[in-house]
RNA sequence: GUGGAUGUAGCGUAGUUGGUUAACGCGUCAGUUUGUGGCACUGAAGACCGUGGGUUCGAGUCCCAUCUUCCACCCCA
């Protein structure tokens, strides 16, 4: 028996439907902000993601799905969207187009990893990208609309958590103050830390280990080193949400785990898993990294599987679309009509089914109750000769005569 | 990558100190005398007991390996 790959899902229509009933919802708020679809390839020249993602990070580093492919390219599987999303961006000439630039995406990503609570090596993420704005507003836009998204859902309990970590300016600076801070210790840290000191000193505050977090006391926080004008356009953000009345924690601890942030990062999480659903931010560099002219960029993504689990949770009465009409039959002449009967009112619209399978009047009955078809309509022998036939209503047990004809019996279903 | 737990029909489970044809519920299919479902009854199909080795006269039951799933670390969505 072959098994699916460790850390994929298959996705069975009693699920489906919920999947297309939450990303319909999400799209109509996308849509609401006039972002667009864009889908972009699954996979990629692996340098795409060293450049953009970061060489030091660990999505890069071990999470890859990189291989040769006969031509003896580099390829690997994307394992985010906006890396590809840019790309597409630049590419295509986009960075014409009246901007900003606003699209959105709902895609597979690929990351190996372990298998864990709400962690799947094949996952999808909804994205949305706002490409040429380098406003605070922008941020908020963004911000809001992720928000939006929860709200759209009917998902509660979701904290969003706020940090900046600076341009690549005072970031610089604030990392010599950083290690300085670190200096002598940097011995009895951790072993991640230690390369992260050399790598990315920012992670270091980030730390689980015990301890690492008590050395850690009282370090110097990049919030507090940032340039004027990253300070500005912080307070900015959060000037604007407060005034919205939107709730957000500052949380100096978010570094995020992609090398292209700058600015405004955010996480919204989930209180009770405390899991990260939706996560984003500003890269201004991204777009210039990948050879194009400077232009700021603010985006987000949000797992939809870990969004899934949230959706059935509290919305839990999500109904599954059940046939219109059931049209039992016996006999060739009966088919034949219940066909014809079929195929129009299945071009009108509606979800029909009929016994394809020459079953008994009794195993028909039964079927039509099994997949909760919303009406019956039998045509046998009697029926066919005097043109007429019964519509009954399933759950009420209400039956109506109607003329053997679709236009009749559609007046009567509806 | 490291550590812990799991794995018996589609699903949920039972399988006593290793011993003859692996059991039950749900579900599926059919029937309960000729055209009206949900209930009930009867019957049927469906499992090489995750996989591969090993111990044994004999293994679903013991040992090893491997894979999957779940949980923790790490990291993230």
């Amino acid at each position: 028996m072959i098994q699916k790959p460790k850390g994929t899902k298959d996705l069975l229509p009693e699920e489906s439907y919920k999947w297309q009933d939450a990303e319909a919802k999400v799209k109509k708020v996308l849509e609401s902000y006039n972002f667009k679809e864009i889908r972009v390839p699954v996979f990629e020249h692996t340098e795409l993601f060293q450049r953009g993602v970061g060489e030091t990070t660990d999505v890069v580093q071990k999470e890859m799905y990189t291989f040769d492919d006969k031509g003896g390219r580099s390829i690997t599987l994307r394992p985010e969207g906006t890396a590809g999303v840019v790309r597409a961006y630049l590419e295509n000439g986009m960075g014409s187009l009246p901007s900003p630039v606003k699209l959105w995406y709902n895609m597979g990503m690929y990351r190996y990893e372990n298998v864990q609570k709400g962690r799947l090596r094949e996952f999808h993420q909804i994205g949305a990208e706002l490409i040429g704005s380098g406003s605070y507003l922008a941020d908020v836009d963004v911000i809001l609309m992720a928000n939006n998204i929860f709200k759209a859902l009917n998902i509660p309990g979701i904290k969003l958590t706020l940090n900046s970590i600076g341009c690549p300016k005072c970031r610089a600076a604030y990392q010599k103050i950083l290690k300085e801070f670190i200096g002598e210790n940097l011995k009895d840290y951790c072993d991640t830390c230690k390369t992260r000191f050399e790598k990315n000193p920012l992670r270091i505050l980030d730390c689980k280990e015990k301890r690492c977090k008590e050395f850690n006391q009282g370090a110097p926080m990049m919030i507090d080193y940032l340039c004027d004008e990253c300070k500005e356009h912080f307070e900015n953000v959060k000037t604007m949400l407060d005034s919205l009345n939107v709730k957000y924690e500052i949380d100096s601890t978010i570094v995020r785990g992609l090398d292209y942030y700058t600015k405004t990062v955010f996480e919204f999480v989930d209180e009770k898993s405390g899991l990260t659903v939706l996560g984003g931010g500003r890269y201004d560099g991204l777009v210039e990294e990948f050879g194009g002219q400077p232009t700021p960029a603010v985006g987000f993504a949000t797992g939809v599987e870990r969004l899934m689990e949230m959706y059935k949770e509290y919305n839990p009465d999500l109904g599954e679309k059940v046939p219109d009409l059931y049209i039992l039959s016996m006999g060739i002449e009966e088919n034949k009509k219940a066909l014809e009967i079929s195929e129009n009112l299945r071009m009108a619209g509606l979800t029909v089914e009929k016994d394809i399978l020459e079953r008994s009047f009794k195993s028909q009955m039964k079927y039509a109750d099994k997949i909760n078809a919303k009406n019956l309509l039998v045509i046998g022998g009697n029926e066919l000769q005097e043109g007429k036939a019964k519509v009954k209503n399933m759950e009420s047990g209400e039956e109506k005569e109607v003329s053997l004809d679709s236009k009749a019996i559609i007046s009567v279903i509806k």
